[in-house]
DNA sequence: GAATCGCAATCTACTAGTTGGTAGTCTCAT
DNA sequence: ATGAGACTACCAACTAGTAGATTGCGATTC
């Protein structure tokens, strides 16, 4: 489907708008770092908007194909939910990818193409979507005990991470991340 | 302290800041709506960081000035941060000021200039300082049930609102931002 | 098997427009 | 007459995007 070139140009454009968001970021940029014309970088991408819906998918295919593996591969849904956390959890310690582009670009969104402010909303939807399926399966289960209903208690956790990772970056650690979220799921714990 | 235009300067700077972000909003954007030269704005704030920076602790200031209102005019620890919930609540519904410009800067943070930086993190540092003072208050006076330390509960809290912020951004509607923060100030109560 | 076609990928060179910021001038109230 | 506040005119750097030439490789044809 994609060719090693265009991989490395979406790897490139999704680090940089990690740090900068959409506007900050430029095909020179990533024309320097890929070390490759911008004008190649226009032959795999017509426009902007049109590369960064395509790093929108390849992050939403990742991370929905990451769910079902953790739904198969996981009884316990509140273990499910801690895995989830952890993922991020690694990701902000070791500054691999210390934030969620798609929660990244929600704060931007009224300045965005609308291609790419309908990306973001898909993956508010999956994300919030599959959260809830969990909490469901969590409560009939007896692994979580929620408060609210399913669909309440998915939009608050996910609120809850999604402002965890701005306290990190605003405090520039992982510590706040870590304890904020850690009593998010001890609350949910049966 | 500061004449009429740079009150104007400044209140554009920052409607615009709350759609746009730092890096998408120009001096050519603000000279347009304020009906002045581009000169004239620099006149007044000679860099665009030196702009932002008093757009920041205009804010801050104006939200402390907030705080120590309720503070002193409210007795309930825990109807003081309805009060704030519902601020918020109020701003977003009637897309008068539907994000809180620190946080929205936060995701931006390492594409700010430093002197911006700072201004962003002492934003956090005393939302969470004020509102974990709330929490000590409340659980003294057991209008609040506190399950972690007012620190842990009051970095949850801040988080969960401006996730919420997020959502309500993506979703394109304040139900979520409602739903989410009454939920987070139920739990709380004692 | 060799010649040829077609096409994807790359390049250099360019455009028109925008960016933050500066220089120097004018006006007008204190 | 001094200085704040406004202006016009400009700058170099950067932006996304385009035009057109060149390369190289795989398939088709002779």
């Amino acid at each position: 489907m994609h060719g090693e070139t265009s991989g490395r140009i979406l790897q490139t454009a999704k680090t940089l708008m990690i740090d900068l968001g959409y506007s900050a970021f430029s095909y020179a940029d990533i024309s320097e770092r890929v070390g490759i014309s911008k004008a190649s970088i226009h032959h795999h991408f017509p426009t902007k908007a049109n590369l960064v819906v395509s790093v929108l998918q390849a992050h939403r295919a990742n991370l929905m194909a990451g769910m079902e593996a953790l739904s198969r591969q996981m009884d316990d849904p509140r273990a499910r939910l801690q895995a989830y956390i952890g993922h991020w959890e690694g990701c902000i310690r070791h500054q691999k990818e210390p934030f969620c582009i798609a929660a990244l670009l929600a704060a931007e969104l009224p300045s965005l193409p609308k291609e790419v402010q309908f990306e973001v909303q898909q993956h508010f939807l999956q994300l919030s979507g599959w959260i809830r399926g969990t909490m469901e399966e969590g409560a009939r289960k007896h692994s979580l005990r929620l408060k609210r209903s399913a669909e309440e208690e998915a939009q608050t956790f996910m609120a809850t991470v999604h402002g965890a990772m701005l306290s990190a970056r605003a405090f520039g650690g992982s510590a706040v991340f870590e304890k904020v979220t850690a009593g998010a799921l001890e609350r949910l714990s049966a």
